[in-house]
DNA sequence: GAGGTGACGACCC
DNA sequence: TGGGTCGCCACCT
């Protein structure tokens, strides 16, 4: 029953982020309770985009706010969509990363 | 069934 | 400070 894995785990947190909020991959991870799953995280955004349901994952992104999945998700395309949001990117790096950091450990405190 | 890989992160020299 | 290594979970060969 609820056999849910991990990888659809990450799915539930990454669709409740609110627009114009970005958080990490190890936050999620930690969130679901394996703070070194950080890599599985960065493999299910992989897939999301394979998936029918919208996973907005172009608002998750590296500890430093660095688009490190802009290769997989599209060049300009996860930036573009960031900046649609109001957020404001130079050199890939997401500036004021802090202040649109969105921590599910903070925010949903499940 | 076993080994290698990956959109990361933390630890160790 | 910076480069190297391990860990974690799921997928592919």
């Amino acid at each position: 029953m609820d056999k849910y894995t991990f990888f659809e785990n990450v799915f539930e947190v990454v669709k409740q982020i609110p627009a114009g909020k970005v958080t990490s991959y190890g936050a999620i991870a930690k969130y679901l309770g394996s703070a070194k799953s950080s890599r599985t995280v960065g493999y299910a955004m992989n897939a999301s985009h394979l998936l029918i349901e919208k996973i907005p994952a172009h608002r998750v992104v590296n500890r430093n706010g660095l688009l490190t999945g802009k290769h997989h998700f599209g060049e300009n395309k996860m930036q573009q969509l960031l900046e649609n949001e109001g957020l404001n990117i130079i050199n890939d790096q997401i500036q004021n990363f802090e202040n649109h950091f969105w921590d599910p450990n903070r925010e949903l405190m499940i």
